[in-house]
DNA sequence: TGCCAAAGCTGACATTTGTCATAGTATGCC
DNA sequence: GGCATACTATGACAAATGTCAGCTTTGGCA
């Protein structure tokens, strides 16, 4: 793949689009590019970050652990999405940990290129500041789904979001698959209540399963659902 | 009050501050001061807003409608923050309703003045960022909060925030005053659920009540709770 | 291939929380 | 001052969800 950012696709997508030439090519000579196994972490909560990462390849999950030694995922960041923005641009540790849910490949940013062009770019702010009041907007509604709907409907929707942000495959399955952990975490529920409605969404049609894999088979109903009837 | 912007104390507490003398000489000319009476709206859920509110006087709660017809309420606003950036900034309608929760008193600031300053001047954008950062950053706890704590650790935590954000007045009760409705939205539950608790409160001894307001005796076992022993 | 750890699944039960009904209490308004 | 209305409070019950325990399946790896 394209190893210069001016030329790499990935950009597009995030406020780096916002930069001129000659920050671009100064981010480009100073980032570097690392691999990450499923499992492993790219940023433990409370780690002071140098830079941020450009997610190039994989998915990966924003978590925040509790008190009660639960995990909930906040965020899944796919491919164009920056993470630790919030945390350079606080300058604090960050608040979230970030570990990979398949094989990554993401481009570690220092981030003097980012406070760089944040004082000098106005665009570039301006675009980092939309990306991030849309977060704050999904993170609103993320607090109004969790109080408000039951387990049930937080999994319907979850399955729906799922499909919308990650498609399927060929044979029908959602092309992201998460373990039944991490989608109870998502939802912020624990893994056999997770479990159970899976198996009754399964008995009732709405879902079919292979192995970890689940494919939505009457997404109206799931929708009929999420909205409560 | 000083009605000048240049000279106005609340300014040293938001992002406002970054603005150039000229810049707030034209803010200046350019907002309207309004009294708003408990209860009343500011703006609603859907609406498109020409421009922020600076909170000079009293609090303001921001809840969102869910779909069971209950309000939400994410964020209590007190003098010195403003309303309405995230929807100007991304040029969207609100994604939240702001209702006065005791008499207030608000500057409007047309957003052509506040989109003007965003290009042109790189300091007050990252100082926008900045803020911005920090609601996300909280929003995210609030996630986490509702999702892993029970109701019960909510209020008490609820409580905590309002004493550490808000004080207390001369004879130690909570210095906002919330409704028990209010209470419930804000940790998500049903009403009576909330005056169920805060009666169990009472009765242990961890808080005293006159009426609505609330008052905290025992800091130490609420915070305990919170921490989940 | 076969073993083992991890993940998935299910039942039984406890706990938490929501809902409905009803009654007391404060508050503002005429 | 008294009435209407909204808020607070409590009980009884139902529903949702969590916890624990044990069992089965799966998938990776020696």
């Amino acid at each position: 793949m394209e190893s210069r950012c001016e030329n790499c696709i990935i950009r597009q997508f995030n406020s780096l689009r916002a930069m001129s030439k000659e920050e671009l090519k100064m981010v480009s000579d100073s980032k570097t590019t690392k691999k990450i196994k499923k499992g492993q972490h790219i940023f433990e909560e409370g780690e002071k970050l140098n830079g941020v990462y450009c997610v190039r390849e994989g998915v990966s999950k924003l978590s925040k652990l509790s008190a009660n030694g639960k995990d909930q995922i906040v965020k899944l960041a796919t491919r164009g999405e920056v993470l630790g923005q919030r945390s350079v641009i606080a300058e604090e540790s960050t608040n979230l940990s970030a570990i990979a849910v398949n094989d990554m490949e993401v481009c570690f940013i220092p981030k003097e290129s980012i406070n760089n062009t944040l004082q000098k770019n106005p665009n570039f702010t301006l675009e980092v500041l939309r990306h991030m009041a849309h977060d704050l907007k999904e993170a609103d509604d993320v607090i109004v789904n969790i109080s408000q709907k039951t387990v049930k409907q937080r999994i319907a929707e979850a399955f729906l979001y799922l499909k919308n942000n990650f498609g399927e495959d060929e044979e029908g399955f959602l092309a992201l698959t998460l373990s039944r952990e991490d989608i109870s975490n998502v939802v912020g529920t624990a893994t056999e209540s997770a479990i159970r409605i899976i198996s009754e969404f399964k008995k009732k049609g709405l879902i079919h399963t292979s192995g970890k894999k689940i494919g939505i088979k009457n997404e109206r109903k799931l929708l009929e659902m999420v909205e409560g009837f």
